[in-house]
DNA sequence: TAGGCCATCTGGTCCT
DNA sequence: AGGACCAGATGGCCTA
Protein backbone atom coordinates (compact mmCIF):
# COMPACT_ATOMS: atom_id res chain seq x y z
CA UNK A 1 0.00 0.00 0.00
CA UNK A 2 1.62 3.42 -0.89
CA UNK A 3 0.12 6.98 0.21
CA UNK A 4 -1.71 8.93 -2.11
CA UNK A 5 0.59 11.05 -4.45
CA UNK A 6 -1.49 13.72 -3.20
CA UNK A 7 -0.70 13.54 0.24
CA UNK A 8 1.83 15.77 1.26
CA UNK A 9 3.60 14.93 4.69
CA UNK A 10 4.74 16.41 7.46
CA UNK A 11 8.31 14.03 8.91
CA UNK A 12 8.59 13.35 12.11
CA UNK A 13 11.76 12.23 12.24
CA UNK A 14 10.88 8.80 14.16
CA UNK A 15 11.84 5.47 13.52
CA UNK A 16 9.04 3.73 12.54
CA UNK A 17 10.00 0.62 14.49
CA UNK A 18 9.80 2.34 18.07
CA UNK A 19 6.60 3.31 17.20
CA UNK A 20 5.19 -0.21 16.31
CA UNK A 21 7.10 -1.62 19.24
CA UNK A 22 4.51 0.15 21.64
CA UNK A 23 1.60 -0.60 19.26
CA UNK A 24 -0.55 -2.91 21.09
CA UNK A 25 -2.50 -3.34 18.00
CA UNK A 26 0.55 -5.30 17.12
CA UNK A 27 0.63 -3.30 13.49
CA UNK A 28 3.68 -2.02 12.41
CA UNK A 29 4.38 1.73 11.15
CA UNK A 30 7.34 0.51 9.42
CA UNK A 31 8.17 -0.32 5.93
CA UNK A 32 7.47 2.58 4.25
CA UNK A 33 9.39 1.82 1.19
CA UNK A 34 12.79 2.82 -0.22
CA UNK A 35 14.55 6.12 0.75
CA UNK A 36 11.33 6.56 3.28
CA UNK A 37 12.15 3.27 5.06
CA UNK A 38 13.26 4.26 8.63
CA UNK A 39 10.91 6.99 8.92
CA UNK A 40 6.90 7.30 9.33
CA UNK A 41 5.74 10.12 8.24
CA UNK A 42 2.17 11.50 9.26
CA UNK A 43 -0.50 12.97 6.86
CA UNK A 44 -3.14 16.06 8.35
CA UNK A 45 -3.99 17.42 5.00
CA UNK A 46 -4.44 15.78 2.09
CA UNK A 47 -4.95 18.90 -0.46
CA UNK A 48 -2.28 21.26 0.43
CA UNK A 49 1.10 21.22 1.01
CA UNK A 50 1.63 21.12 4.91
CA UNK A 51 3.79 24.02 6.73
CA UNK A 52 4.82 22.07 9.55
CA UNK A 53 4.20 25.08 12.25
CA UNK A 54 1.22 25.21 11.07
CA UNK A 55 -0.08 21.92 11.10
CA UNK A 56 2.25 20.85 14.02
CA UNK A 57 -0.59 20.61 16.86
CA UNK A 58 -2.83 18.73 14.36
CA UNK A 59 -0.09 16.07 13.61
CA UNK A 60 0.56 16.22 17.71
CA UNK A 61 -3.07 15.42 18.17
CA UNK A 62 -2.95 12.76 15.50
CA UNK A 63 0.36 11.28 17.07
CA UNK A 64 -0.93 11.46 20.47
CA UNK A 65 -4.61 9.56 19.74
CA UNK A 66 -2.12 6.91 17.63
CA UNK A 67 -0.22 6.38 20.90
CA UNK A 68 -3.19 6.17 23.18
CA UNK A 69 -6.09 4.65 20.83
CA UNK A 70 -3.89 2.07 18.11
CA UNK A 71 -7.58 1.65 16.35
CA UNK A 72 -7.16 4.97 15.26
CA UNK A 73 -4.25 3.57 12.82
CA UNK A 74 -7.36 2.86 9.82
CA UNK A 75 -7.56 6.73 10.37
CA UNK A 76 -3.65 7.59 10.25
CA UNK A 77 -3.87 4.83 7.01
CA UNK A 78 -6.71 7.40 5.36
CA UNK A 79 -4.79 9.89 6.29
CA UNK A 80 -1.51 8.99 5.07
CA UNK A 81 0.37 7.42 7.75
CA UNK A 82 1.99 4.68 6.61
CA UNK A 83 1.30 0.84 8.23
CA UNK A 84 2.63 -2.14 7.38
CA UNK A 85 2.47 -5.51 8.97
CA UNK A 86 5.36 -6.66 7.17
CA UNK A 87 7.85 -4.53 8.50
CA UNK A 88 11.35 -4.37 7.68
CA UNK A 89 14.16 -5.90 8.45
CA UNK A 90 16.00 -3.14 10.35
CA UNK A 91 12.26 -3.05 12.49
CA UNK A 92 12.55 -6.78 13.18
CA UNK A 93 15.64 -6.56 14.43
CA UNK A 94 15.41 -3.37 16.20
CA UNK A 95 11.73 -2.95 17.44
CA UNK A 96 10.49 -6.22 18.65
CA UNK A 97 12.10 -5.05 21.73
CA UNK A 98 9.60 -3.07 23.67
CA UNK A 99 12.64 -2.82 26.23
CA UNK A 100 14.92 -1.69 24.01
CA UNK A 101 13.19 0.51 22.07
CA UNK A 102 10.75 1.81 24.40
CA UNK A 103 8.02 3.91 22.87
CA UNK A 104 5.35 6.27 24.01
CA UNK A 105 5.53 9.22 25.64
CA UNK A 106 8.83 10.07 25.77
CA UNK A 107 9.85 9.24 22.79
CA UNK A 108 8.22 11.71 19.91
CA UNK A 109 10.68 14.24 20.09
CA UNK A 110 9.04 17.81 19.81
CA UNK A 111 12.73 19.74 18.61
CA UNK A 112 12.71 16.96 16.61
CA UNK A 113 9.20 17.37 15.00
CA UNK A 114 9.73 21.15 14.22
CA UNK A 115 13.23 20.10 13.01
CA UNK A 116 12.44 17.13 10.87
CA UNK A 117 8.83 19.12 9.76
CA UNK A 118 11.09 22.28 8.75
CA UNK A 119 12.73 20.14 6.60
CA UNK A 120 10.30 17.63 5.21
CA UNK A 121 10.40 16.43 1.72
CA UNK A 122 14.55 18.27 2.05
CA UNK A 123 16.37 15.34 3.27
CA UNK A 124 14.51 12.48 2.99
CA UNK A 125 16.75 9.29 3.19
CA UNK A 126 19.32 11.27 4.81
CA UNK A 127 20.09 8.59 7.76
CA UNK A 128 23.12 10.40 9.91
CA UNK A 129 21.04 13.35 11.38
CA UNK A 130 18.13 10.73 11.81
CA UNK A 131 20.13 8.65 14.24
CA UNK A 132 21.73 11.56 16.03
CA UNK A 133 18.19 12.29 17.01
CA UNK A 134 17.37 8.83 17.84
CA UNK A 135 20.24 8.41 19.91
CA UNK A 136 19.22 11.21 22.60
CA UNK A 137 16.11 9.54 22.84
CA UNK A 138 17.35 6.55 24.00
CA UNK A 139 15.46 4.58 21.12
CA UNK A 140 18.40 4.10 18.52
CA UNK A 141 21.34 3.21 20.48
CA UNK A 142 22.01 0.17 18.46
CA UNK A 143 25.68 0.63 16.72
CA UNK A 144 26.49 3.92 18.23
CA UNK A 145 29.94 2.14 20.06
CA UNK A 146 31.94 4.34 18.20
CA UNK A 147 30.29 7.43 18.83
CA UNK A 148 31.47 9.23 22.20
CA UNK A 149 28.69 9.72 24.14
CA UNK A 150 27.48 12.96 24.99
CA UNK A 151 28.41 14.48 28.38
CA UNK A 152 26.80 16.25 31.01
CA UNK A 153 23.06 15.28 32.41
CA UNK A 154 21.23 14.40 29.88
CA UNK A 155 18.08 16.68 28.50
CA UNK A 156 14.89 15.12 28.51
CA UNK A 157 13.24 16.20 25.69
CA UNK A 158 9.98 17.45 25.34
CA UNK A 159 8.02 15.00 23.60
CA UNK A 160 4.57 15.39 22.09
CA UNK A 161 2.72 13.07 24.98
CA UNK A 162 5.67 14.72 27.61
CA UNK A 163 3.50 18.01 26.04
CA UNK A 164 0.53 16.76 26.71
CA UNK A 165 1.34 15.45 30.27
CA UNK A 166 2.53 18.75 31.24
CA UNK A 167 -0.62 20.44 30.08
CA UNK A 168 -2.68 18.28 32.32
CA UNK A 169 -0.73 18.63 34.50
CA UNK A 170 -0.59 22.31 34.54
CA UNK A 171 -4.48 22.58 34.24
CA UNK A 172 -4.93 20.48 37.39
CA UNK A 173 -2.40 22.36 39.50
CA UNK A 174 -4.01 25.77 38.18
CA UNK A 175 -7.29 23.57 39.38
CA UNK A 176 -5.84 23.08 42.83
CA UNK A 177 -4.42 26.50 42.98
CA UNK A 178 -8.09 27.86 42.41
CA UNK A 179 -9.29 25.61 45.46
CA UNK A 180 -6.68 26.64 47.54
CA UNK A 181 -7.26 30.25 46.78
CA UNK A 182 -11.12 29.69 47.20
CA UNK A 183 -9.92 27.57 50.65
CA UNK A 184 -8.23 30.74 51.71
CA UNK A 185 -11.11 33.34 50.38
CA UNK A 186 -13.53 31.11 52.62
CA UNK A 187 -11.11 31.24 55.85
CA UNK A 188 -11.17 35.41 54.99
CA UNK A 189 -14.50 35.56 54.94
CA UNK A 190 -15.08 33.36 58.35
CA UNK A 191 -12.88 35.80 59.28
CA UNK A 192 -14.38 38.71 58.26
CA UNK A 193 -17.66 37.56 60.43
CA UNK A 194 -15.73 37.24 63.35
CA UNK A 195 -14.00 40.90 63.41
CA UNK A 196 -15.96 43.65 65.17
CA UNK A 197 -17.45 44.86 61.97
CA UNK A 198 -19.38 42.99 58.95
CA UNK A 199 -20.92 44.37 56.18
CA UNK A 200 -22.61 42.34 53.96
CA UNK A 201 -22.48 45.34 50.72
CA UNK A 202 -19.38 46.73 51.92
CA UNK A 203 -16.86 43.70 52.37
CA UNK A 204 -13.67 44.58 53.74
CA UNK A 205 -10.63 44.07 51.67
CA UNK A 206 -8.48 40.80 52.44
CA UNK A 207 -5.48 43.05 54.08
CA UNK A 208 -8.16 45.39 56.07
CA UNK A 209 -9.58 41.74 57.62
CA UNK A 210 -6.33 40.76 58.61
CA UNK A 211 -5.30 44.40 59.94
CA UNK A 212 -8.58 44.77 61.84
CA UNK A 213 -8.56 40.95 62.85
CA UNK A 214 -5.24 42.06 64.36
CA UNK A 215 -6.33 45.08 65.86
CA UNK A 216 -8.91 43.06 67.66
CA UNK A 217 -6.88 40.42 68.80
CA UNK A 218 -4.59 42.73 70.58
CA UNK A 219 -6.97 45.36 72.13
CA UNK A 220 -8.97 42.26 73.96
CA UNK A 221 -5.80 40.85 74.86
CA UNK A 222 -5.10 44.40 76.47
CA UNK A 223 -8.35 44.31 78.01
CA UNK A 224 -7.47 40.74 79.85
CA UNK A 225 -4.14 42.30 80.59
CA UNK A 226 -5.21 45.81 82.62
CA UNK A 227 -8.12 44.22 83.69
CA UNK A 228 -10.10 47.53 82.68
CA UNK A 229 -12.58 49.02 80.38
CA UNK A 230 -11.67 50.79 77.65
CA UNK A 231 -13.27 53.77 76.90
CA UNK A 232 -15.03 53.57 73.30
CA UNK A 233 -12.34 56.19 71.92
CA UNK A 234 -9.68 54.26 72.95
CA UNK A 235 -10.97 51.28 71.45
CA UNK A 236 -12.20 52.06 68.31
CA UNK A 237 -9.09 53.74 67.89
CA UNK A 238 -7.47 50.44 68.89
CA UNK A 239 -9.58 48.97 66.04
CA UNK A 240 -8.70 51.22 62.98
CA UNK A 241 -4.74 51.72 63.90
CA UNK A 242 -3.66 51.19 60.22
CA UNK A 243 -6.63 50.80 58.77
CA UNK A 244 -7.95 52.84 55.47
CA UNK A 245 -10.13 55.54 55.97
CA UNK A 246 -12.88 53.46 54.36
CA UNK A 247 -12.36 50.73 56.90
CA UNK A 248 -12.31 53.48 59.25
CA UNK A 249 -15.37 54.76 58.66
CA UNK A 250 -16.88 51.39 57.99
CA UNK A 251 -16.01 50.32 61.69
CA UNK A 252 -17.45 53.96 62.75
CA UNK A 253 -20.80 52.77 60.80
CA UNK A 254 -20.61 49.67 62.99
CA UNK A 255 -20.25 51.21 66.04
CA UNK A 256 -23.06 53.11 65.79
CA UNK A 257 -20.65 55.77 67.51
CA UNK A 258 -21.71 59.35 67.33
CA UNK A 259 -18.55 61.26 65.90
CA UNK A 260 -18.66 64.18 67.64
CA UNK A 261 -18.64 62.76 70.90
CA UNK A 262 -15.72 61.08 69.35
CA UNK A 263 -13.98 63.71 68.08
CA UNK A 264 -14.41 66.44 70.87
CA UNK A 265 -13.63 63.89 73.38
CA UNK A 266 -10.34 62.54 71.60
CA UNK A 267 -9.47 66.63 70.60
CA UNK A 268 -10.35 67.67 74.52
CA UNK A 269 -9.22 65.35 76.05
CA UNK A 270 -6.23 63.39 73.97
CA UNK A 271 -6.60 59.98 73.53
CA UNK A 272 -5.42 57.00 75.75
CA UNK A 273 -5.75 53.68 75.66
CA UNK A 274 -5.29 52.58 79.17
CA UNK A 275 -2.45 50.22 78.55
CA UNK A 276 0.62 49.28 81.05
CA UNK A 277 3.23 49.60 78.53
CA UNK A 278 4.10 52.19 76.44
CA UNK A 279 3.73 50.71 73.64
CA UNK A 280 0.41 50.50 73.27
CA UNK A 281 -0.57 54.43 73.53
CA UNK A 282 -1.90 56.08 70.62
CA UNK A 283 0.16 56.96 67.71
CA UNK A 284 -0.88 59.15 64.76
CA UNK A 285 -2.69 57.82 62.14
CA UNK A 286 -1.21 56.97 59.18
CA UNK A 287 -4.28 57.49 56.69
CA UNK A 288 -4.78 61.18 56.60
CA UNK A 289 -8.02 62.37 55.72
CA UNK A 290 -7.64 65.28 53.08
CA UNK A 291 -11.25 66.93 53.67
CA UNK A 292 -11.35 67.16 57.20
CA UNK A 293 -9.05 69.35 58.67
CA UNK A 294 -7.92 69.67 62.69
CA UNK A 295 -9.95 72.30 62.83
CA UNK A 296 -13.20 70.15 62.75
CA UNK A 297 -12.62 68.93 66.15
CA UNK A 298 -11.77 72.25 67.61
CA UNK A 299 -14.00 73.29 70.40
CA UNK A 300 -17.39 75.06 69.11
CA UNK A 301 -16.56 73.59 65.68
CA UNK A 302 -19.85 72.16 64.02
CA UNK A 303 -19.84 68.68 65.39
CA UNK A 304 -22.16 68.07 61.93
CA UNK A 305 -19.93 69.21 59.54
CA UNK A 306 -17.96 66.40 60.10
CA UNK A 307 -20.42 63.69 60.67
CA UNK A 308 -19.94 62.44 57.22
CA UNK A 309 -16.62 62.00 57.77
CA UNK A 310 -17.15 59.61 60.72
CA UNK A 311 -13.36 59.16 62.03
CA UNK A 312 -10.86 60.02 59.02
CA UNK A 313 -9.31 62.13 61.98
CA UNK A 314 -9.38 60.47 64.47
CA UNK A 315 -5.79 59.51 65.00
CA UNK A 316 -4.76 62.87 63.00
CA UNK A 317 -5.16 65.05 66.43
CA UNK A 318 -3.30 62.61 68.12
CA UNK A 319 0.29 62.62 66.58
CA UNK A 320 2.79 62.27 69.18
CA UNK A 321 5.53 63.03 66.87
CA UNK A 322 7.70 60.06 66.92
CA UNK A 323 4.65 57.68 65.73
CA UNK A 324 5.94 54.38 64.16
CA UNK A 325 4.14 54.16 61.19
CA UNK A 326 1.07 51.04 61.75
CA UNK A 327 2.32 49.54 58.13
CA UNK A 328 5.45 49.60 59.02
CA UNK A 329 7.14 46.39 59.00
CA UNK A 330 7.96 46.54 63.05
CA UNK A 331 4.46 47.07 63.23
CA UNK A 332 2.95 44.52 61.41
CA UNK A 333 5.46 42.25 63.32
CA UNK A 334 5.06 42.74 66.84
CA UNK A 335 4.74 40.29 69.17
CA UNK A 336 1.38 39.12 69.02
CA UNK A 337 -1.10 40.00 72.45
CA UNK A 338 -0.27 37.60 75.14
CA UNK A 339 -3.59 36.57 75.22
CA UNK A 340 -6.17 35.80 72.63
CA UNK A 341 -10.05 36.25 73.40
CA UNK A 342 -12.23 36.22 70.46
CA UNK A 343 -15.40 38.44 71.65
CA UNK A 344 -16.19 41.73 71.17
CA UNK A 345 -18.67 44.77 72.37
CA UNK A 346 -21.32 45.06 69.38
CA UNK A 347 -24.60 46.38 70.17
CA UNK A 348 -26.77 46.18 67.11
CA UNK A 349 -27.52 44.04 64.62
CA UNK A 350 -29.53 45.97 61.57
CA UNK A 351 -31.00 42.83 59.62
CA UNK A 352 -32.13 38.87 60.63
CA UNK A 353 -29.42 36.55 59.33
CA UNK A 354 -29.98 34.77 56.84
CA UNK A 355 -30.04 30.92 57.20
CA UNK A 356 -26.58 30.88 55.40
CA UNK A 357 -25.49 33.94 57.58
CA UNK A 358 -26.50 32.00 60.84
CA UNK A 359 -24.70 28.92 59.49
CA UNK A 360 -21.19 30.94 59.11
CA UNK A 361 -21.57 32.36 62.68
CA UNK A 362 -22.25 29.13 64.19
CA UNK A 363 -20.49 29.69 67.11
CA UNK A 364 -21.55 33.53 67.49
CA UNK A 365 -24.17 35.65 69.11
CA UNK A 366 -25.73 38.92 67.29
CA UNK A 367 -26.46 41.73 69.03
CA UNK A 368 -29.74 43.01 68.02
CA UNK A 369 -32.35 46.08 69.08
CA UNK A 370 -34.24 43.49 71.03
CA UNK A 371 -33.75 44.25 74.47
CA UNK A 372 -31.63 40.84 75.99
CA UNK A 373 -30.33 40.84 79.10
CA UNK A 374 -27.48 39.64 77.10
CA UNK A 375 -26.94 42.61 74.85
CA UNK A 376 -27.48 45.11 77.89
CA UNK A 377 -24.83 43.00 79.77
CA UNK A 378 -22.81 42.93 77.20
CA UNK A 379 -23.17 46.64 76.27
CA UNK A 380 -22.69 47.68 79.99
CA UNK A 381 -19.51 45.44 80.20
CA UNK A 382 -18.08 47.12 77.27
CA UNK A 383 -18.77 51.01 78.04
CA UNK A 384 -20.56 51.28 81.29
CA UNK A 385 -24.48 51.84 81.50
CA UNK A 386 -25.49 54.34 78.76
CA UNK A 387 -24.77 58.24 79.17
CA UNK A 388 -21.53 57.33 80.55
CA UNK A 389 -17.98 58.55 79.79
CA UNK A 390 -17.57 56.39 76.41
CA UNK A 391 -20.89 54.75 76.08
CA UNK A 392 -22.00 54.37 72.66
CA UNK A 393 -24.68 56.34 71.17
CA UNK A 394 -27.04 55.35 68.28
CA UNK A 395 -29.05 58.06 67.64
CA UNK A 396 -27.04 58.34 64.71
CA UNK A 397 -27.99 56.48 61.87
CA UNK A 398 -25.46 53.83 60.68
CA UNK A 399 -23.03 54.98 57.87
CA UNK A 400 -23.43 50.94 56.84
CA UNK A 401 -26.91 50.20 57.41
CA UNK A 402 -25.98 46.45 56.69
CA UNK A 403 -23.21 46.82 58.71
CA UNK A 404 -22.87 45.54 62.11
CA UNK A 405 -21.19 44.66 65.23
CA UNK A 406 -21.63 41.01 66.43
CA UNK A 407 -20.19 38.65 69.29
CA UNK A 408 -18.89 35.65 69.62
CA UNK A 409 -19.98 33.07 71.84
CA UNK A 410 -16.57 32.15 72.58
CA UNK A 411 -16.25 30.72 76.00
CA UNK A 412 -13.56 33.22 76.72
CA UNK A 413 -16.44 35.63 76.29
CA UNK A 414 -17.84 34.39 79.14
CA UNK A 415 -14.68 34.52 81.02
CA UNK A 416 -14.17 37.95 80.06
CA UNK A 417 -17.44 38.17 81.24
CA UNK A 418 -17.05 37.00 84.64
CA UNK A 419 -14.09 38.77 85.16
CA UNK A 420 -15.96 42.26 84.09
CA UNK A 421 -18.71 41.39 86.61
CA UNK A 422 -16.10 39.86 90.04
C1' DT B 1 -7.82 57.45 33.50
C1' DA B 2 -5.23 55.95 37.51
C1' DG B 3 -5.30 53.17 41.33
C1' DG B 4 -7.06 49.49 44.28
C1' DC B 5 -8.64 44.98 44.61
C1' DC B 6 -9.26 40.59 42.96
C1' DA B 7 -9.01 36.07 40.38
C1' DT B 8 -6.28 33.39 37.72
C1' DC B 9 -2.25 31.58 35.54
C1' DT B 10 2.39 30.30 35.88
C1' DG B 11 6.96 28.93 37.21
C1' DG B 12 9.91 28.08 41.09
C1' DT B 13 10.90 25.77 45.42
C1' DC B 14 10.37 22.50 48.92
C1' DC B 15 8.71 18.29 50.64
C1' DT B 16 6.86 13.56 50.53
C1' DA C 1 6.49 12.60 40.10
C1' DG C 2 3.26 15.14 42.23
C1' DG C 3 1.30 18.20 45.69
C1' DA C 4 1.52 22.41 48.58
C1' DC C 5 2.92 26.85 48.88
C1' DC C 6 4.52 31.14 47.24
C1' DA C 7 5.27 35.21 44.50
C1' DG C 8 5.14 37.62 40.12
C1' DA C 9 2.48 38.75 36.00
C1' DT C 10 -1.70 39.81 33.88
C1' DG C 11 -6.19 41.27 32.95
C1' DG C 12 -10.88 42.50 34.56
C1' DC C 13 -13.83 45.25 37.39
C1' DC C 14 -14.92 49.16 40.05
C1' DT C 15 -14.48 53.77 41.84
C1' DA C 16 -12.84 58.40 42.57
Amino acid sequence: MAPASDVPTIWLGIRAGCHSASLQSGKRIASVPDHRQPRIFLLVSRKRELKPEDELDAGIAMLTRLFKEPSVLSDMQKFGVWVDDSGSEDSKTKDEDPEHCRLGDEDLDEDSIKGEGSRAQSDIGGEEDFDEDLDEEGCGDEGDGDRPKKRGPKKRKMTVARIERSKVRRQKANARERTRMHDLNSALDNLRKVVPCYSKTQKLSKIETLRLAKNYIWALSEILRNGKRPDVVSYVQTLCKGLSQPTTNLVAGCLQLNSRNFLTEQCHEGVRFHAPTPSFSIHSYPYQCSRLSSTHCQPGSNPHSVRNHSFCSAYETYNEGTSPDYNSAEYESRNSPPVCVNGNFGVRQQEPLSPDEERGYHYSMHYTNLPSARSSAAHALAFGPPGSRGAMHSQNPPAFPDAYMHHDRDPAYDELNAFYHK
